[in-house]
DNA sequence: GTGAAAGCGCTAACAG
DNA sequence: CTGTTAGCGCTTTCAC
């Protein structure tokens, strides 16, 4: 049982100690039909008592195909895209492939950099959440891709999958409505962020649809982080003309900011002002009270990418938009207004 | 500019383009020093018009090396490992290398499983967080490994990086001890478990060096999630024999579940009852109160695995096993203990 | 400085 | 069913 020269045995040491070719223990190894089944047992064996491990890079080197996919994000160490990640991963492994798993930090030229990483690994393809801005290189990347998240729209002739905003954000609104909360305040991204710009126009329609005027809507915005949202709320409790009873964050790391101001202006959620979130991060669990919010599919974002990246690489299919609904997380955030713990100025509720 | 067969240039149709062999072309690429400067300048504009991309397996297959690491962690979408992976993926791509990350669910199947991909990826090296059991595997992997966590110690042959958890559960317990709680409630995880039997240890080794009896301090268990959390938080404001006043919780999850359980107890925290967590994941500084808690350096053991993976693939070092520090993390979970608000029943405070 | 040639470990025709 | 023969694209002696 000694390796030839304390190296990892290749298939011509396991073919050599098998007394047969390079081909028939290839073919055995490879669970080829056309192999004697006492070639193949003994193949199997030496191979099992060698240790041999087949050599991924030579086989790919051969056969053009890698196994292993490239998996862009903007961050690992945030939940929703390590979520997205592990959704990605599962899918891969069951697969039997692998995952390179690369952070942009919204960065079009570490984006840029991690691609040319991938194409030189040579992915089989790859799933990426292209940066906002400049991503030409996405364009001319030559190689299978899906894109997941909503700047995707921009590239029609690829694969995408993302989360059904415009579903989320109805069902975040009826539900809100049937709480009495019919002009909630909105708490926005950053502007000319696609995100933002359809988070918006999907209120916009809604309010239309439902015959409210959507300009009554008190408007805020942040950066998606928490400080964000807590300085946002403040601005909102702050409005003279018009004191806010619920708020509707676009993301929950800014409902959760909301809850935080709300708390430290002596004001009750959701007895005074009710919250509500989109996103779905398990953080929003431990606030007090629980943040109730829009659950986008995290996970399934990544295992129907990695599907969907699968057809582009088997040429099964040409591309496809999938949209994958959100669902309502119910948490404690939300109420019917009440008046009797509000101070009298704010006691004008518009939408009681 | 026509690329010979629509395929992916190689270095033989740059050569081609540039009029020089092969081996030139390969030099120029690779920035060799014997190479005449008009030749490396055309290669390299014939390249870059080309579009070339240098094969990664081609060469990996000849050099021996692939530039690519594995990691091995328990759950992706766990925040804690996220943050780790998140510092892994920084430390290599700063070192120009690319990471493969696999989740085991704490599952030596999965693992055994991972391990073999890896190999047969021709991985340079991996960063593991070994399963509990069963990981012989780990001893014959052969491959450069560096271990995370706890139960690295298991493997004394190998470098791990893990944090300080003496140190940190020390500070924990001095920030207690302001505080006035000397024989605060412990909150651990599953039995036989050596990240427990670690804790454990070191919180006696730290009563019994202050000349408290180490078995005066109540014991409950759960399993590192917030909801047996909750529930050993309940049990413990049942016993009736010594009412509770303060818990250090082995991780944070259960933290946040007792402070959701003072909650619903109608009891408030951290007047009547502090509680102290051990992690530093995001998610506690949304809960109310914040969750005051010892930060393990998650990244940083991420960054610092990759480091000491590196060396161990040189052949730099043989092996070192590195601690990182914790560090503490006030947010508003503890207090001094306040007798005003508590029912008689619980006013026996021994701490005081 | 440059080119010719060998070969990393494997797969894929093509004959037998 | 099995062996022989070419390479996959690149690096790396070794001559010139």
């Amino acid at each position: 049982m000694a390796d030839r020269k304390s190296r990892s045995p290749t298939i011509i040491d396991i073919a050599a100690a098998a007394g047969v070719s390079k081909s028939t223990a290839a073919r055995a190894l490879s669970n080829a039909p056309n192999v004697a089944e006492a070639s193949r047992k003994r193949v199997l064996e030496i191979a099992e008592a060698y240790g041999y491990e087949r050599n991924h890079l030579a086989r790919s080197l051969r056969s053009g195909r890698t196994g292993m996919i490239g998996l862009v994000i903007p961050d690992l160490a945030n939940p929703f895209w390590a979520e997205v990640a592990r959704g990605a991963q599962d899918e891969a492994a069951r697969r039997g492939a692998s995952l390179l798993v690369f952070s942009s930090d919204w960065n079009a030229d570490r984006e840029a950099q991690h691609l040319r990483a991938l194409r030189q690994a040579r992915v089989d393809g790859a799933i990426i959440n292209p940066v906002a801005d400049g991503s030409d290189d996405i364009h001319r990347a030559g190689l299978p891709m899906v894109l997941i998240g909503s700047s995707a729209e921009r590239f029609a002739q690829l694969s995408s999958v993302g989360s059904n905003i415009a579903q989320g954000v109805a069902i975040g609104l009826n539900r809100l409505a049937e709480f009495g909360h019919l002009q909630p305040a909105l708490l926005l991204g950053p502007p000319n962020r696609l995100a933002r710009v359809r988070f918006q126009r999907v209120v916009h329609d809604h309010c239309v649809a439902r015959g409210i005027d959507p300009a009554t809507l008190p408007v805020e915005e942040g950066d998606y982080t928490v400080e964000s949202g807590r300085r946002a709320m403040i601005r909102l409790i702050g409005r003279a003309e018009q004191p806010v009873r619920c708020v509707f964050a676009a993301n929950d790391l800014m409902a959760l900011g909301a809850i935080l101001a709300l708390r430290d202006l002596g004001l009750r959620c959701p007895q005074d002002v009710s919250v509500l979130g989109f996103d779905g991060i398990p953080a929003g669990a431990y606030a007090a009270p629980g943040l109730t919010t829009v659950a986008k599919p995290a996970r399934a974002i990544g295992t129907e990418g990695m599907a969907l990246l699968t057809e582009a690489i088997d040429g099964t299919l040409d591309h496809r938009r999938v949209l994958l609904d959100c669902h309502f997380v119910e948490r404690g955030s939300l109420a019917r207004p009440d008046h009797a713990g509000l101070p009298p100025e704010m006691r004008n509720d518009h939408a009681a």
